[in-house]
DNA sequence: TCTGGGGTCCTAGGACCC
DNA sequence: TCTGGGGTCCTAGGACCC
């Protein structure tokens, strides 16, 4: 299977229908204004240059790149984009096509000689939509999805069974889909510092530090073993969320109580153009510095009452630390499951 | 430098029941 | 008098990804 991941997506589109920013460093985050609290979602290929990249301060990378074009996150635009890609994929004959994100698509089919392939659909995404793309083949989805890293920009690679162990055996266990920093310090704890280390360890010894499931779930990673199949099976959400970070804190309870008033209307408007009800809340509540505390609760019955979700939310919200200014208000919506989604019926990422 | 927003899944530990 | 063991549900929190 292929794995195909837009190269510098966000900053592409900004290029795309702003074509005298090409070769300029594009940054793009927030609302754009760099002396707000945000941070950069994308940054050019030229801004990077700079060492600007995703998920830094947007303050920190306009000083690091004093002529940059700092422009705000336009979704509506990025998703335009995205379905524009993904329909060109599913347009490709044979292919399956499972979207991982607005960038990102695993993409299934038969095909007898695969870098031929993956250099027709650059090209045919390229032709639609102005946009390039990199290109992994793998035989399980992990080895496409890590295989793309190593074609970036605008490259096709292919990582099997036969050259796993020889390209990624060396790396750090942090260079797999799934393993990150605090995972690459349990395993450290343990002697466990590379990809070859990971995937020779003792079960016992991933059970005893991550549990059953994630034990063996890790030592699987390492191999580069997984799921082998392409699943276009529709998304089903688990649940809706929004969350803000509010550039002055906050420090009166009213100011909270609208706050989070303002968040339970819109994520009960996203649950509501699902046609389901909620069945599980989570409030989320970030500090001055730093310490973030998250209340819950199920809710029966299920309800799709604004009422009745706003009064649990406002008795979760009750329980916070209430002598502290508030820098970040979420709120998630849970809903139930419908019946022939469960269990392997949607895709999800146990099945990897 | 001072840290977004939208998601998913897993685990630990307590409560409760039989 | 003292207290087993299994199961389920719930909450809080952790980790990771795009």
């Amino acid at each position: 299977m292929l794995h195909v991941d837009l190269d510098q997506f966000i900053a592409a589109v900004e290029v795309l229908r702003h074509p005298e920013l090409a070769g300029r460093p594009v940054i793009v985050g927030g609302r754009g204004d760099p002396t707000e609290r945000a941070v950069v979602s994308t940054a050019s290929y030229e801004a990077r240059e700079f060492g600007v990249g995703s998920g830094m301060p947007l303050r920190l990378a306009a000083r690091k790149v004093p002529d940059a074009v700092i422009l705000p996150v336009d979704a509506p635009a990025y998703t335009a984009a995205s379905a524009r890609v993904m329909e060109t994929l599913r347009a490709y004959p044979g292919a399956i096509v499972q979207v991982l994100g607005w960038d990102e698509a695993f993409v299934g089919v038969d095909a007898a000689f695969p870098e031929a392939t993956a250099r027709d659909l650059q090209r045919a995404v390229l032709e639609r939509t102005g946009l390039h793309c990199s290109v992994g083949i793998g035989d399980t989805l992990l080895r496409a999805k890590v295989a793309t890293g190593f074609g970036k920009p605008r490259g096709v690679f292919r990582l099997t069974a036969a050259n796993w162990m020889s390209v990624m055996g060396d790396r750090p266990a942090t260079a797999l889909w799934g393993v990150g920093s605090r995972v690459g310090r349990r395993l450290a704890a343990h002697g466990i510092e590379t990809v070859a280390q990971l995937a020779d360890a003792d079960l016992d010894v991933l059970v005893g530090e991550f549990g059953p499931r994630m034990g063996p779930w890790y030592r699987q990673l390492g191999r580069g073993e997984g799921t082998r199949v392409v699943d276009d099976t529709p998304w089903v959400a688990r649940g809706h969320s929004r969350e803000t970070t509010y550039q002055q804190d906050l420090t009166e309870p009213e100011e909270v109580e609208r706050a989070l008033r303002e968040l339970v209307d819109q994520v009960l408007a996203d649950v509501a153009a699902e046609g389901r009800p909620v069945i599980g809340l989570t409030l989320k509540v970030r500090y001055v510095p730093f310490t973030t505390k998250t209340f819950s609760r199920r809710i029966r019955p299920p309800t799709s009452d604004r009422e009745v979700v706003l009064a649990h939310v406002l008795e979760l919200s009750a329980k916070r630390d209430a002598s502290r200014a508030v820098r970040l208000l979420g709120v998630r919506a849970e809903m139930p499951m419908p019946e022939d989604a469960r269990d392997g019926h949607t895709p999800t990422r146990g099945g990897w």
